[in-house]
DNA sequence: ATTCTTAATGCAAACGATTGCGGAAAGGTT
DNA sequence: AACCTTTCCGCAATCGTTTGCATTAAGAAT
C-alpha cells in the first residue's frame, strides 16, 4: 500500500474520517482516550498528511513562495537560510524560485506561485518592477532587502544609506582626503542607499566633490574603468565598493597595478561575505546579519498569514562595519 | 473571484469541465474551434491550474523535492542553479530542504519530501546514510555528488579520484618533492575519492610516503593542524586541499607564517569557486561543471518519472584543473 | 419516567482537476 | 431507409482532507 490516508486509519480502528482527522488536528471535542488511540495508530502506520488534499479543501498550503535574483549570491544564500530555519519552525516550507534579475522570469515566477497555491510571497523584486504587478497577484506577501517609496508595502530591509555613511566616514576618519564610491546601476535600491550614505558622510565634514565610477552590468567592467580614470589623471585614496565582489575586483586590479592596500589606497566593500575574510588583505566591509533578515520576513509575513495586521510594517536592520586588513 | 477554475470557463463559454480539461491539455479528441476558443478564453480569464487538485488526482505533483547538505555552498548553490534550469523546461519545480549534514534534519526531510507528495527526490545524501532510508520513502530518486558502494542507484556524480590525481600529479610535474594532502572526514565520500587520487598520483611516480593532514570538523581547525605539524619538524613544498575553503584557510596560514606561494609551497584546492579568483595568488583549484550535474541529474530523473528505465545509471563527470597563480 | 444538556462521533458536501465510459449528432455505406 | 462509423462532448466517480450540521448515547434535572 502507498502512503496510508485518514480513510485508512478510520478504517482499521473502526472510526469515522471526520474523527481521525479531528483528532490529529487537536480540533473539536473529542475523548481523549480516542484521541491518543488513534494519534498512536497513525503514528505506528507512518500516516504523513497530505497537503495537495489540505490545500485544495483549506485553502492554505502552508507553502511560502520566495523569489529572489539568484540563489548563488551568498547574500540572498544566507537570507534563505534564516527564512528555512524560521518557515520550519512555524510549519512552512519554502519554494524557491530565481529571476535572474529578469522582468520576465520573475512574472513567470509569479504567476507559477499563484498556481502552485502558496499562501504568501516573500519577494526581493527585481529591478522595473511595478507595485501593481505584485499587488497583482492578490496574495499576501512581504518584501526583502528592497525598500519601494511611498509604498507602504510590509518590508523587511537593510539601513543602505547608513550603511554607504558607516563605510565612508571610516574611510574619512582613517585620513582619506579622497575616497572614490564605484556604485552600481541606480535602479537597484541598495545601490541608491549606498551612493547616497557615501555622500552623505563626504558632506558631513565639507569634502564635496568626490568621484563616483558607474558599473553598467557587471563587475568584470571595474579594471577598465578604475583603468580609465588614473589614465585620465584620477586621484584616490579610498575605495568604497557597492558590494565585496567588486571590492574584490577592485583588490585584484589594485594589485596588478602595484598599489599598495591599505598603504596608499583603502578598500571597504558590503555585505562582508564570508570570502572576504580570505583575500589578501582581507576586506573591511558592512556587515549585515542575512539570517534575522530571511527570519524576520517569514515571522512577519507568517503573522500577516494568520490574519493579524502588523502595525509596524517596515523593519529595518541596522548594518556594523567590519574592519580587517584593507581598511 | 479568486483564480478561476476549470468550472468557470465552463460556465462562461457552456461547455463541460472535462472538455475545457482536455482542450487545455491537448488529451482528447476536441475540435480544434472549441479548443481555441477555450484556450483563448482561459488566457483571457488569467486561468492558471491548480497544482494542488492536480497532484490530488493525477498522483503526480511536477514536484522534485532536492535534499542537500547547505545551500549556502557555493558548490550546491550552483549545482541547483542547473537543477531549477532543467526543472523549469520541463514542466517541475524544487522543494529545497537543507540537511546541515544531520542525519535527523534528513529524515525530517525525506518524510516532509513524502507528505508534500513530491514526484521524485534529487538528494545528496548526509554521511552515514543508510541506503534503506531512502528506498524507504518508496519515491523515485537520484543520488547527486556522492556513490554509494556496490548499490545500483541512479547517481550523478564527478569522478573524485581523478580530480584528486589531476591536482596532485600537477603538484608533481611542477617538481614537488613532498606534497601534503589536507583531507576532510572519510565519512564523506568525496573526501575519500579525493585521498584515493592523491595517493595513486604519488605511487605512480614511487613517492610512497607523504604526509595527510584530517580536518574532523571545520575548516577553522587548518591553521593549528599546520602548525603543529611544522612545529614537529614536518616539511612540504606543495599542499593539495580537501576544497577550496579549506585552501584559502591554508593560504591565510602560509601567508601569517611567511611562506610564500608559490614559490616555497605551491597550494592546490577544489571546486574552482568563483571567490578562487579573488585570493592571493589566485587558487589553482579543480573545476567541476555544477551545472552540468544538476541539469543531468534533473533529466535522469524526470525519464524516471516518465516510467524509462535508462540503463546507464551512474553519470560521472571529469574534472579538470583551472591553473592559477597559487600552484 | 420524562425531558433537557452535554459530550462524542458520524454524515456528507466541498475544494479543482482528471479520465473511463457512454451518448448524441453527423456523415458514410449498403 | 436502416445501420455503422467517426467525431465531439458530457456524466460522474475519484483523489484526501476539512468542517458545518445531524445524530446518538449518556448523564442531569425535573
Amino acid at each position: 500500500m502507498g502512503r496510508p490516508s485518514l480513510k485508512d486509519i478510520a478504517q482499521v480502528l473502526g472510526y469515522s474520517v471526520s474523527t481521525v482527522s479531528r483528532s490529529l488536528n487537536n480540533k473539536g471535542e473529542i475523548d481523549p482516550k480516542t484521541r491518543e488511540r488513534i494519534r498512536e495508530k497513525a503514528r505506528e502506520m507512518g500516516y504523513v498528511p497530505n497537503y495537495a488534499a489540505r490545500s485544495l479543501k483549506g485553502k492554505n498550503s502552508q507553502l511560502i513562495g520566495v523569489i529572489i535574483d539568484d540563489n548563488t549570491n551568498p547574500f540572498y544564500a544566507e537570507v534563505f537560510k534564516g527564512m528555512e530555519r524560521e518557515a520550519q519552525k512555524r510549519g512552512y516550507h519554502l519554494l524557491l524560485i530565481n529571476t535572474h534579475s529578469s522582468l520576465e522570469d520573475q512574472e513567470y515566477a509569479l504567476s507559477l506561485m499563484k498556481s502552485r497555491g502558496v499562501d504568501g510571497l516573500l519577494v526581493a523584486p527585481v529591478r522595473d518592477t511595478n507595485p501593481e504587478d505584485l499587488e497583482g497577484v492578490k496574495l499576501p506577501f512581504v518584501i526583502v532587502g528592497r525598500h519601494f517609496d511611498g509604498s507602504d508595502f510590509y518590508e523587511v530591509y537593510n539601513d543602505e544609506v547608513l550603511g554607504g555613511y558607516l563605510a565612508t566616514r571610516h574611510l574619512i576618519e582613517d585620513g582619506k582626503r579622497c575616497p572614490l564610491h564605484i556604485r552600481s546601476r541606480l535602479d537597484l535600491f541598495p545601490a541608491r542607499g549606498r551612493l547616497e550614505g557615501y555622500l552623505r558622510a563626504l558632506n558631513e565634514v565639507g569634502m564635496g566633490e568626490c568621484p563616483v565610477l558607474a558599473v553598467e552590468r557587471d563587475p568584470a567592467e571595474i579594471p577598465a574603468l578604475l583603468e580609465g580614470f588614473l589614465d585620465s589623471g584620477g586621484k584616490f585614496d579610498g575605495i568604497f565598493a557597492y558590494n565585496d565582489l567588486y571590492a574584490m575586483e577592485t583588490l585584484l586590479f589594485l594589485k596588478k597595478r602595484g598599489i599598495a592596500v591599505p598603504k596608499e589606497v583603502s578598500v571597504v566593500g558590503y555585505d562582508n561575505i564570508p570570502y572576504s575574510a580570505y583575500t589578501s588583505p582581507s576586506l573591511t566591509s558592512v556587515a549585515l546579519d542575512e539570517i534575522w533578515l530571511g527570519k524576520k520576513s517569514v515571522s512577519l509575513l507568517t503573522s500577516l498569514l494568520e490574519g493579524k495586521k502588523p502595525r509596524k510594517k517596515q523593519w529595518i536592520q541596522k548594518p556594523i562595519l567590519n574592519v580587517k586588513e584593507s581598511g
